[in-house]
DNA sequence: TGGTTAATGAAAGACGTCTATCATAAACTG
DNA sequence: CAGTTTATGATAGACGTCTTTCATTAACCA
């Protein structure tokens, strides 16, 4: 019934060879002839030999070292990405993944470059970060790989070949998502929506925007979409700017923010009667989104569930430590929470 | 700096017992003095022991049985749950789990009861099931878990004391979210909805239902809810009765349906004008939901993501089995899909 | 032909757990 | 006190992989 699964020394009774010899070159010693490494090749495709990763890893008492890279800052969503792993730890301990925390300055990938280079290789697996474009970043990553390591992006991503995989939500679909929601809330009437970013350098914004726009062109064409605000994730800018462009446009109907600084945002929502309070579609579940969310001042909160992603980054780079194919989970799913989670 | 995980030497040593002794107190084999099995007991605590899984799972040679248990006939959901179980075969056996699909009469307790209590129980290790709250279906549940297997429930649930877990969505939740979808669709205007069940006696449906109706009151009091159709999840039944009720009801602005039997539904909206269809929310992404959501038909689809429910499934029960806590994943969380997907 | 190099085989020990067996010691029974 | 339980210890082999060492054979060059 449940056949035995292949073993090694099963393919290199199958080719003719020694243990040795398929152990030489299933694991690339090298100092095999082409004819028994051809011979040894077969064997595997034939019997269907896949490594028993559990038996490798007891033999060696490996354990898996990662490094996650998150930006500095009083961001209220990395702080909780921070919070996840922190608890994570011991959890993963017993799975033998290591996991090391570190953080560069937000929004400058040269610090990110840099921090790649100096990093500390000593025996680390992989490493995940937030993706950045940037040239310097780029190539950073090009050589991590070159030297052995797992990359791999996280919420943000960058051009395939940089990295093994990406980990996060499709942003584009999450702002057609919130475009669509938004113009939802518009049925059987017009309107005029503010959208707010971070900034438009950061890709996962730029894509959430772009998507949102879109959608509310092609689905939504009775509705206005006004030119976006760049808080730089900043709270205090996204109040003032927020502040000052309602006050000047009262027929706005509805705001979304695809960037962080949120919490300036309710701030300004605060102030204002629900009766002409606009709809809000805001990204991230967070202390004080969530709190604004349960007070009625925002209508839908697009999160795209840390948790779920910093399990998935590690099970990519556990697998191509383990020379494995990658998990079968496609993209991240983000989650929508309205007042009642 | 990585230090050791302890073993069960290490524990044996730190009681001042033999590997033997220590082994029959951790494996309960029995025939070990109360003294010595406190002293190793303590061990265990106070060098935070766990056996390692891998280790002894390759001792073995041990391979997971499990059984999935669903409900036949055409329902398109439980299709797609049918493909995604035959698609991660292969790749669950190199993970040492070998699944099995057995299927009985849809909404048919006592034949499920009588499934389970006939269950082969030749080395299973656990059965996942859509749960029903029916008492001997409930007993059928007690008894395998008397007997060592684990027990999960899917997608429905049951009182917490007959199973191990419970994978699926929070169903009243999901009931909340969908009203507040479609209060926002309502913002500034009334309304008339409708719902629609399978059946009430399905604990999932009657939870969302009861979302549903407790958040439109609470929070959207101008809108109407009619009384709920029960469709039986038969396409051609559910196809009857809203056109029956749409052409005597013309003042209908939405639609809930918390069901199976949709594509009856989409038949109907078929034959409508695009500017009078109803706002429509449905559960689950499948062949027809997903064409309707793309032809415009309806507006947004809550679905549980049925792939990752499979996954979290067996992770439960491979807890059970390995007597290790359960995963830390909290309920799956429901993907909201609108046309962009 | 002797000497070097390259390719292969054989085998042992480690990883941590489980199972099994056998020997010893201690605690009971009558 | 002999005889039986009961508790404990010691140890060996298996699981599948990795690492390492040593011996053997074949192929090459000069």
């Amino acid at each position: 019934m449940t056949r035995r699964m292949p073993t090694l020394t099963d393919v290199a009774r199958h080719a003719g060879v020694s243990y040795a010899t398929a152990d030489r070159v299933v694991n690339g010693r090298g100092g095999v002839s082409e004819k028994s490494a051809l011979r040894v090749r077969r064997a595997v495709e034939d019997l269907g030999y896949v490594r028993n990763v559990a038996a490798a890893n007891l033999s060696q008492r490996r354990t898996y070292r990662f490094a996650v890279i998150l930006p500095s800052g009083p961001n209220a969503f990395f702080g909780k990405v921070r919070d996840i792993i922190s608890q994570e730890r011991r959890r993963l301990r017993r799975e033998l993944v290591d996991l090391r925390l570190e953080t560069v300055e937000a929004f400058d990938p040269e610090a990110l470059a840099a921090h790649l280079t100096g990093l500390a290789r000593d025996g680390l697996d992989g490493v995940a970060l937030v993706g950045s474009d940037h040239p310097k970043v780029c190539e950073a990553m090009a050589a991590l790989r070159r030297d052995g390591l797992a990359v791999v992006t996280l919420i943000s991503d960058v051009t395939d070949s940089f990295r093994d995989a990406y980990v996060g939500i499709d942003n584009r679909v999450a702002g057609c998502t919130a475009g669509r929601l938004i113009g939802l809330a518009h049925t059987g009437r017009a309107g005029r929506i503010l959208p707010i970013v971070g900034a438009l350098s950061a890709r996962d914004h730029a894509d959430r925007l772009g998507g949102f726009r879109e959608t509310l062109a092609a689905r939504h064409p009775g509705l206005t979409v006004l030119p976006e605000i760049e808080g730089r994730d900043r709270h205090e800018r996204v109040e003032a700017q927020v502040a000052e462009i309602l006050a000047a446009d009262p027929g706005i109907t509805a705001i979304y923010s695809a960037g962080a600084g949120n919490s300036g945002l309710v701030r300004v929502l605060e102030g204002r009667a629900p009766a002409e309070r606009p709809v809000v579609v805001l990204h991230e579940l967070v202390a004080h989104s969530r709190r604004a969310l349960e007070q009625g001042l925002v209508d839908v909160v697009i999160d795209q569930r840390p948790a779920e992603e910093i399990t998935l980054a590690i099970a990519h780079m556990r697998a191509v430590a383990d020379r494995m194919p990658a998990p079968a989970a496609g993209p991240v799913v983000p989650a929508i929470y309205v007042s009642e989670n």
